[in-house]
DNA sequence: ACACTTTATGAAACCAGTTTCATATTTTTT
DNA sequence: AAAAAATATGAAACTGGTTTCATAAAGTGT
């Protein structure tokens, strides 16, 4: 029993019409007789015929399909994004095209890759999460002509729109928490990657903040790690020489506060009561740990249902010379104890 | 300035060739003289000509995606089993069409969709992760003749390969350390829903183990819930009533181990001291929680990986006449400080 | 020098749809 | 009743590639 492909043909000779008009009745376009479309339909659902999607795709210049760039260590957010995401392209009948960044040396090859996806064509538009990209790229992206919506990076110069998340502020919240209810006045930070936007943004905020509250820094309070759970192990050993000076270390993310806090209780210091930790993301985890982690949550589940609803905005309107759009979108302080707090 | 769109055809009519011999220099295919693909190669660089994705697809009938479906709470896993899927497929150039579960009674919805995804040939095979699929809905999957992977689910009676996870010795590991090592007698057992085929593996084993034990299955000592963080605090107020009979409480999964352990501080009960409990699951933040959670390991990763071996296998031997495949990947018990050790 | 294989190329068919255009039939307007 | 507009349909062109087939030239063996 070989199982024999239907295509648009075969139906049509079965119904005694030709491809085109079973083309309309599938579409819903031009004009169809009631009579026709109804024999028609009864023998798609007969035959239970779906039409190829790749000879679709070709005639009708559309895949349907959103590529959504990620990196691989997005850790908590990944899920987060693609919910967002998901969410919004499942109602309106798009796929997604998912591709991981390589971590490492390897980030190079896989944006090889979501490049040349671009440039095949098999995406309508594509939503870019990687955050060390730079304009090199970003210029060889911009010559698909494929609509992009940026995560995090803001380049509408290269007529792209981007979604982004006020570290700053968040920082700046954070800040103001420790000094205003705690009356810490010796804070230290530990920062990420100096390639992450992110992790300088945050610093900048944290900077700004205590000059706002006439605070000084001190060169020797901020640290440099990379944004794991090691990292922050690893830098806490150096940070130990002037623990007795400080009252507080804000982390530049919750992983590194995580690795701090995990050594802090090896040596007998109790973070939240000797010495306040907090971080920045609100992992899911965060509010397990214990102490209970202080942080500024990152709305990456909003950020993928918009950044999805402006991709299909782009693409259903390709040509809309509307500027390219920024979004903003704001962080939240959440308190818990490891501030010191409860 | 009018970006015109290139196309083989301009290719071969600015090397005065024939689109058939481009199209041959193209894939190294056939034979074409040295001199003609040179010339040939020089112009594709020289306009950075890319062949559209859409028409390849369509001629080769072959899309050079596979998809994935992913339950949308797959939570700790999600990222694990993308992690090993994307570094096996992105090796051969694949892509991946990434379609995430609604939870809820949305699941027919999404199931709907990606089944539609597979009959519009979308993709040349699929990696299916889906907890509460039937066999209704196998059969119409097996209908589209797209080479499956199934993930935790066994339906090789419909000619699809499968990737397990054996649950069952994992329980069996987790008693046999709690009996033999801290000698308790008395253990709790919160089971998930029990449409879940994990939950019920892992039950089986519990039961089995104890037996082997020598020891007695108490009705009462056995609670339901549904997997969640939440369920897991909901559970332990009806669990409490027998908490003075029991030594341990073994969850069916981390996130419930987690809520118990929680609503159990709160009471001022120990957890790992007072009565032990332990999960199931590993998920990133079992080691990082208070106490670290004594829990079984699932190897998302190697899940992920190997079923991206194996979906490539039949993507690329379609007519070999191998057997459906069962592929039983080991669990791993990590003991931590939750089950008392330490 | 002749048959046979290998190399090289293009025309045309093919993949499975959509869309334009021409034509025929109705229906509506004046 | 004639003209205009709306409805209905199919042939053929089109999407942008790959592949088959035919043909010709070059190389090899005897």
């Amino acid at each position: 029993m070989v199982h024999l492909k239907l295509t648009i043909s075969k139906i049509a000779e079965l119904a005694g019409v030709s491809k085109a008009t079973v083309s309309r009745v599938i579409n819903g376009s031009g004009y169809v007789s009631k009579e026709t479309r109804e024999k028609i339909l009864e023998i798609i659902r007969k035959y239970d015929f779906v039409p190829d999607s790749k000879a679709v795709s070709l005639s009708k210049k559309k895949t349907s399909t959103i590529a959504l760039i990620l990196p691989a260590t997005s850790g908590p957010f990944y899920g987060e994004v693609i919910r967002g995401v998901e969410e919004v392209l499942s109602n309106e009948r798009y796929f997604i095209l998912l591709i991981a960044l390589d971590s490492g040396q390897n980030v190079s090859r896989s944006r090889e890759r979501y490049i040349s996806a671009l440039r095949e064509g098999r995406v309508d538009g594509a939503i870019i999460f990687d955050p060390t990209i730079g304009e090199k790229a970003v210029a060889r992206i911009s010559k698909t002509r494929v609509p992009i919506v940026f995560l995090l990076k803001d380049y509408r110069s290269f007529g792209m729109d981007c979604i982004m998340v006020d570290n700053f502020s968040g920082s700046v919240s954070m800040v103001k928490h420790l000094v205003e209810e705690h009356n810490y006045k010796n804070i230290a930070f530990i920062k990420g990657p100096s390639v992450s936007d992110d992790s300088e943004e945050r610093f900048r905020g944290f900077v700004s903040s205590l000059k706002i509250h006439g605070l000084n820094i001190r060169e020797d309070f901020v640290f440099s790690s990379d944004f794991t759970f090691e990292g922050g192990r690893r830098v806490f050993q150096r940070l130990k020489k002037v623990l007795n000076q400080i009252e507080a270390i804000f982390c530049g993310n919750d992983e590194m506060a995580l690795g701090v806090i995990e050594e802090m209780k090896k040596e007998g210091i109790r973070p939240g009561k000797d010495v306040a930790v907090v971080g920045f993301d609100d992992a899911f985890w965060a509010e397990h740990i214990d102490p209970p982690l202080t942080t500024v949550h990152q709305p990456m589940y909003e950020v993928g249902k918009i950044a999805a609803q402006r991709i299909l905005d782009r693409v259903e309107n390709p040509n809309s010379s509307e500027n390219p759009l920024k979004i903003v979108l704001q962080t939240k302080l959440i308190v818990r104890k490891s501030c010191g707090c409860g």
